[in-house]
DNA sequence: GTGAAAGCGCTAACAT
DNA sequence: ATGTTAGCGCTTTCAC
């Protein structure tokens, strides 16, 4: 059960012995260089086919492996990426990783992954650790994208750097992968709107957070071109609680005040949304029209099926990832912008007494 | 633009400076032997009050910051845990990553992930890689449990590895958390055979995972203590497309052969069953009573809500993790068993044309 | 308690 | 084309 170390008689035990197998060893045995070992293994073209033959064969008996934490003091470079994420449990973030984490490896990157559950002081701590393990990259999806702490951290790390969703505007040089929120949300405003719905209601995520920042103004700007309409959005956690509480209290309010559509923020905020509902028995989408943000495998099952305000997440990750790779080659730091759409289901229908309406609504 | 080193007039230029500390620029600077910074920078206890203070202080000045890498290296230990999940985009994969990830982190390990995608071949490659990265131990969540190469392969990384949900049958000496899927599914299954079921369908993930052997044996072994009803079990990937085309060929048959009560083996394989009972036009659970694995979160949403053999998933991960660091502070390596319950809702009820029952449904 | 020195396993000059 | 050598940044004997 112990190591290596005890045996010695007769000749090395080849492949199964469990000790590992320095390149110097590789080196005696093979009768050649250390450093002949190493072209060999690294793929150095000034390399005799005799002596890569000879190298490769004690290689394959000795069961040598290359050992990459040597290999990366040396050349001062570790093949790591980190990603900083919220929570790895958001479905939307998973599908974000796997996407990164895919090509990444094709790469030959592999990918350090830190939680910081919505804590900003987290995001810093987990660049600073991953800066003292010398990632070649970072992958952000933070908390709130507007901490000072953060830029400085970040500066620190002198690493190139990809913002997954996130405002890159104080972090200069940093390349970012957004998504246009803008017009999915607007094109689902405007939906709602040419139902004939006035009184519409948004339950949004963070301030902090730039997908919520984004679809709050996308709400408001199609407002402005709308003043037959009103709409107002109540910020708060990325929750199924906040979602929950904000619905119950919307309707709770007057009936006339009650708004006769909602736009859920998020799957977790869509959860407490659903709650709050089916407590205060109202239908959808006779009582209240329902959108929203991001797919969710069941939702379309429902009845009715959910319409949503959709992305492709795991594009989402490919792209970062490529981002974070041509810099890494030495390229300039890019941004780019991902669509959004809007998927409309028969989750939103005309408003049940349509207050104040000019047009008149057919079928 | 450019990093340090033409640079050189006048004194170090403190935190900003973007190029690397080294540990002798402090000691250079400090005024003490390289060794003496090592030890304040440790936490080594043989260290002067005088001497720390002096250190830290410069340790300050400069923002120096220790190398991990090169720590490691000296050490022989990384502080690194490699994870290998089929799917981090699989909810019940992400909140298992979730849970060990905060666990490790708080030991001071950072963790490495990486997606088999479903592919034996990539389990081995990433624990090989891992390997050669010299983590310090393993979280397994294995495609095939059975696969003689990856035994190999594990027993050369030579480091302690936990086994998640998978059996250990295979890989002596290595520690695994498992689930009692037996309880739930029993539960599960005599609570449909209570009834009135005698027509019972489970529509499995493949054999090479234990969580579906376990729930297909669970089956069996209720089926057999129940010679009144009878059961089917349909093997198949974790996916939507097994689950809609199993759903559709078994309500395909002729009237009487019909399950009149599935269990869906996975959220993935669920979302296939109810898209095919929705095109077919079956009400739950008046023409069909269903049964999921797995919370999700809008399954308790549906109408009716969803009837679920659940599982903690975050605990399995923290549980997981806490195993491995018993291992890497030199413990042996112990298995646990973690219990799983069965939450029955209105998706199941007594079963439209009940064939051949003993006993009289009640209400 | 502190300093000097060896070396973790590897790569990349630099010689030849 | 191959061998020799100097480190990457750190920890840890070993002297004192």
């Amino acid at each position: 059960m112990r190591g290596g170390g005890a045996v010695r008689s007769g000749e090395a035990l080849a492949v199964s012995q469990a000790s590992r197998v320095s390149m110097q060893e590789v080196a005696d045995r093979a009768g050649v260089a250390l450093s002949s070992v190493s072209r060999v293994v690294s793929g150095h073209r000034d390399v005799s086919p005799v002596m890569r033959e000879r190298v490769l064969r004690v290689v394959a008996d000795l069961g040598y492996e290359p050992d990459i934490l040597a290999r990366s003091l040396r050349r001062g470079q570790t093949m790591t990426v980190g990603f900083v994420v919220g929570n790895i449990a958001n479905p939307l973030l998973a599908e974000i990783a796997l996407g990164a984490e895919t090509r990444l490896r094709e790469a030959g990157y592999a990918m350090l992954l830190a939680n910081s559950m919505d804590d900003p002081a987290l995001d810093s701590a987990h660049i600073r650790l991953f800066r003292q393990r010398r990632v070649d990259g970072l992958l952000l999806s933070l908390t709130d994208d507007r901490d000072p702490d953060l830029a400085a951290e970040l500066a620190r790390a002198n690493v190139p750097a990809v913002l997954v969703d996130r405002d890159a505007a104080r972090y200069p040089g940093v390349a970012a992968v957004l998504y246009d929120h803008a017009s999915g949300g607007e094109r689902a405003t405007e939906a709602l709107i040419e139902l004939g719905h006035t009184h519409l209601a948004l339950i949004n995520g963070p301030p902090a957070s730039r997908p919520a920042r984004e679809r709050a103004s996308a709400l408001r700007r199609v407002l402005r071109r709308h003043p037959e309409a009103a709409g107002l959005v109540r910020s708060g956690a990325f929750s199924a609680q906040h979602g929950e509480s904000t619905m119950a209290s919307l309707l709770a309010q007057d009936n006339e005040a009650v708004p006769t559509a909602v736009i859920a923020g998020s799957n977790q905020i869509l959860v407490g949304v659903l709650r709050a509902l089916r407590r205060a028995n109202v239908i959808i989408p006779k009582d209240l029209s329902v959108v929203t943000c991001d797919d969710q495998p069941l939702s379309e099952l429902f009845d009715p099926p959910l319409a949503t305000i959709s992305r492709q997440p795991h594009e989402l990750g490919e792209v970062s990832a490529e981002l974070l790779l041509e810099q890494l080659n030495g390229g300039p730091a890019r941004s780019v912008v991902l669509p959004t759409s809007f998927r409309p289901t028969e989750s939103c229908a005309p408003p049940r007494q349509p207050a104040r309406r000019r047009r008149g609504g057919g079928g």
